[in-house]
DNA sequence: AATCAGCTTGAAACCGGTTTCAAAATAATT
DNA sequence: AATTATTTTGAAACCGGTTTCAAGCTGATT
């Protein structure tokens, strides 16, 4: 790999002359430049951007930490991170934290180290706190409340995901819909949970729940607890959309159809549930708007420094498909 | 953030001898040690990696780059290949090259400056073997046949994959098995074709199959035109596990049932395939293998220089569930 | 007591870039 | 033509670490 100080000897001046073509920094004699610039094709070199990051306390890369690379939810949003970051010249990196403490704050370290601009994280522990807090990088909390921690929070509105799932399922006639409680530490599962107890409340239905995982590998044994629990379930609002594949699995096993005896309501929006087998209703998140957004604000926070936007509660949509039917007929 | 002045100040000795103690790398006065300890601990002092590795040229860092951070089977070697870096002290970062040459160009060209201990890449497009070429790090690939440009190939041996499955349909009884046949490009995608093409040769079949991108959003239209241009098909061999999410979906809507009019088999084996409903009977890959060997090779070649293990080819396994059924009735 | 070997140590060089600073070259002014 | 203002340039310092190297110290040997 060609140096800067190849280019440098072979154009027949400094390297600092050198860095000032490649950056635009200072005038260089138009002779030089031309010299330089042949130079830097011949060698074909390209700067070191974690050397110059050392200096420059920016390297152009974005951080995603997730709990899982396995779940399709965040991936989506990933996506979009990368998208977003692409178009303004940063790249992203995205690290598997494995909801490990440890591995938490090994990759939080290490984007330290490497002068990334910015972390987006769904910061599952508490206890990396005191590693946040240490992080002198901008950070960007997807499932959290806002706190002064954190540079900014994105998150939909999971309270209107949880109200309007719930009211949906009523008005197509449902009496006892169970909901699949996603873990209480995080913001999420709390608000979803809250906006379905308070529609229940509002139209005199007893809340029904089981405690579920938001990772797919649990939602064999959560199906089949929830239906022995409830036996009269009339309607299932699902922790995520993934979590349903469990759920149709353990009913078709069953012998009971959806949505005839009984219906589906799935969180996330993600792609994989307009594959589903009936095609699932789902709570749409804006995942495109999520990823860009908190790429967005990281970016901003480099080139302007404007600390506004610290928290930002995106809508959710209703899609109707096919887990759901009106009685009244009205199929979406 | 504390650096190692700050700690050698406290400690009243040099960053030398600070630099020292961290790594064992010279006998220190028994005295100090303990004083640098303390001064580490209060000022929680963590050495900056990617600044040391400008020096040492190993940051203990494994690249992963991807086509794309959708695919849940190259996710799930993902995770492998996390679990095996941190069990040896390293980090795991990964990349979304969204098979666009210029995001694999500057992935790799990042992970070079970030002095990356190796990196484990599907190349899709050829055009970036020069990029390969001048990169002076250890590279697994895993979609591709073994070349002097790669440290090592990594992959699960494809022709069988094509042969066992293909003869598990004849032996259900199929006499029309279509395969969706993955990008020529990829080696992955010849090799399960040459095994197809054989044992229907074998077997006095007439080949059948059409043309298939491993992206779930191309399956709908694939299983569609599969139909139409086959319409006697009674087997399919999909592409991957993912898109069989699509046929089922085309097949359910046209009225064919799975596995008594049209039987399936999916490849790669992820965990989404017992999932599905019926369970796909698939060609299991050693997901887990291919992500453990590819991330050993490249710390034994940082620890060891060992060369050997340049090309590795790991079984696969047909896994029988409910998308095949025998004639004769014995159902797996 | 003087010499020598062996250990411990900090100053300085290094990794690959960027930027400051002061000198050198050029342009403008009188 | 001489002086001053302006621009262009390379040497050196810097980012945060590691390592070399030679000096300082210790203890052993004669």
């Amino acid at each position: 790999m060609a140096q800067i100080g190849d280019v440098a000897k072979l154009a027949g001046v400094s390297s600092a002359t050198v860095s000032r073509v490649i950056n635009g920094s200072a005038k260089v004699n138009e002779e030089k430049v031309k010299r330089v610039m042949e130079a830097i094709e011949v060698t074909g070199f390209k700067p070191n951007e974690i050397a110059r990051s050392l200096y420059k306390k920016s390297s152009r890369i974005i951080g995603y930490i997730v709990p899982s690379i396995l779940n399709i939810f965040l991936n989506e949003i990933g996506r979009a991170i990368e998208d977003e970051a692409f178009q303004n010249g940063y790249k992203m990196i995205l690290c598997n934290s494995d909801e490990n403490p440890k591995k938490e704050a090994a990759y939080i370290q290490m984007l330290t180290a490497m002068n990334a601009d910015g972390i987006i994280i769904t910061a599952n522990n508490d206890n990396l706190d005191e590693e946040i807090r240490n992080c002198p990088l901008p950070i960007v909390v997807l499932d959290k409340e806002a706190s002064s921690r954190y540079t900014a929070v994105v998150q939909s509105d999971n309270y209107s995901g949880g109200r309007i799932s719930t009211e949906h399922l009523l008005e197509c006639g449902c009496r006892h819909p169970v909901l699949m409680r996603g873990p209480q530490k995080y913001s999420s599962g709390r608000q979803r949970f809250l906006g379905y107890v308070d529609v229940c409340n509002e139209h005199g239905i007893q809340p029904l729940f089981i405690d579920s995982q938001f990772s797919s590998n649990d939602g064999l044994r959560c199906t089949q607890e929830l239906l022995e629990r409830f036996p009269y379930a009339d309607g299932i609002l699902a922790v995520n959309d993934m979590t349903v594949l469990s759920i149709y699995k353990v009913l078709s096993a069953r012998g009971r159809r959806v949505p005839e005896d009984i219906m589906i309501v799935g969180y996330d929006g993600v792609e994989l549930g307009g594959l589903m087998n009936p095609a699932l209703t789902t709570v749409m998140q804006p995942i495109e708007e999520i990823g860009r957004l908190s790429a967005k604000i990281i970016i901003d926070q480099v080139e302007d420094k404007n600390p506004d936007c610290r928290e930002n509660i995106l809508p959710v949509q209703l899609k109707v498909r096919q887990t759901t039917r009106s009685q009244a007929g009205n199929e979406a």
